[in-house]
DNA sequence: CGCTCCCTTGATCCGAGTCAACAATCGTGG
DNA sequence: CCACGATTGTTGACTCGGATCAAGGGAGCG
């Protein structure tokens, strides 16, 4: 299997054989971490720039009271900290929500890389406008969405980030998320999360048995959820059945 | 009056002359826009990169049946569209929120500054980290926090935006936001901002008569809105009595 | 085997939304 | 400079989506 953040970059811009070769000399070391365990905590200072390489992880934050707030999520090809680039401490923890790979690298050599290498720092900024695109849905979701289509929303988005990522198949993937997780991400209590997704199931607008979703109908699904694909500009091939992009737009 | 976008960058790296001139050279053109008029709309083509020189906008969508999310808010030394340098397509609008003065810029020569002077792109980069850190911010606020909490903390971050773009006064400035914009902002009713508002301000927690916000004492309303200026990291001086940096964390 | 998560369901409550009406303010043109 | 219409702010009555509290069932794991 390729490198994830080669895979990732590709979806941008195509890469010489050479550039390819830059990106895997990087990556010092992998260091595992164990489901549930916090790869890097709000606070702390951190010297080396993380990549995802394995698994699936979520930014969060703890607030008073015990509430936690999960910001996005941290899946393969995604870099955990960019910002070390300048500042060295973490402003939110990052947990590992299955079984991790994490690559470690240094901020110096990567950034040598993105001087010398034109088409990686232009896939990277890339990937970062699409990434930021997502924390702006992420607003509009949680502003102005009902739960329901909350949920809808984000199966949709998880599909095609997944997708991108070689992490799901047609139209189903491995959703290691529990309610709590899931209620986490959206604003939302575990027990109303539960209630919906039952009422989903029963629609027959997922299917959600263990820890794979299936999404039957995607188009009852984007339609719930609003979800409109070009958010995910690049992440989505052209020609891609469920999904567009603005450049195609006349 | 100083370039708002060389004084943005100030906040961060000091510039040489010559890189305040390459900036200065810039801006093609400046093009005035009236108030709660659109500068950008979604779906439109662009092919330049538009720089908030004087005014305030907001970044929005508006969703079926008519609900409105502002995603950000736009203010002098912003970039509107800084994903022009890659994509030409719009993906939410901004509208002026007051009579607003805007700079053109040829993506093309953004770029070649941006190449060439390692301080602005450094600078420029950091920026984009505390926007992020925004809205990263605001996405915890949507989430997890209260009506009240939710418009405290709102405030206590327009001020220290503001103030580093030196748009504030010691504890107040000037907010062209109507009730209704707060609740499209934070994700409630414009009824309910107006109930919220009208308690806070009995309890002395904010004085905010005509559009002239004042924050009395600003220990209580950081408390009750959790806001930790810490994400606005480099937007807020060391020394400054209202907030901190994580690099001067032990 | 027993504990700990996680899911599920029911009962009840509450923060914020909705609907409605009116007051205050602003901007504009006569 | 004033009149008038259009925003914006304010208040009340009522509703409702989702939170909270509580308790039981199932599955994974040490």
């Amino acid at each position: 299997m390729a490198d994830p953040l080669v895979a990732r970059l590709e979806l941008f811009e195509p890469l010489s054989s050479e550039d390819r070769d830059a990106l895997a000399a990087l990556t010092e070391r992998g260091i595992p971490c164990g489901k549930r365990k916090d790869i890097l905590r709000e606070g702390n200072p951190v010297g080396s720039l993380y990549l995802m390489r394995k698994g699936w992880a979520c930014r969060y934050t703890i607030l008073p009271e015990g509430r936690r707030q999960i910001i996005s999520f941290v899946i393969p090809g995604d870099l955990c900290n960019d910002h070390v680039l300048l500042f060295h401490h973490m402003e939110h923890s990052i947990a590992a929500l299955t079984p991790c790979e994490v690559g470690v690298v240094s901020p110096h050599r990567f950034l040598e890389v993105l001087n010398t290498h034109p088409r990686i720092s232009r896939a990277l900024y890339w990937s970062n406008l699409v990434m930021e695109a997502v924390l702006r849905e992420r607003i509009i979701t949680l502003g102005r969405r009902s739960a329901t289509q909350r949920i809808a929303h984000l199966f949709c988005e998880l599909l095609l980030r997944l997708r991108a990522a070689g992490l799901a198949h047609d139209h189903s993937f491995d959703l290691p998320l529990t309610q709590h997780d899931i209620a986490d991400t959206l604003g939302l209590n575990h027990v109303h999360v539960n209630r919906v997704i039952t009422t989903m199931r029963k629609l027959g607008l997922i299917k959600l048995k263990g820890h794979v979703l299936e999404i039957p109908n995607w188009d009852d699904l984007t339609a719930l959820g609003e979800f409109d694909p070009r958010h995910l500009n690049g992440f989505v091939r052209p020609g891609d059945p469920t999904g567009g992009s603005w450049e195609r737009q006349p």
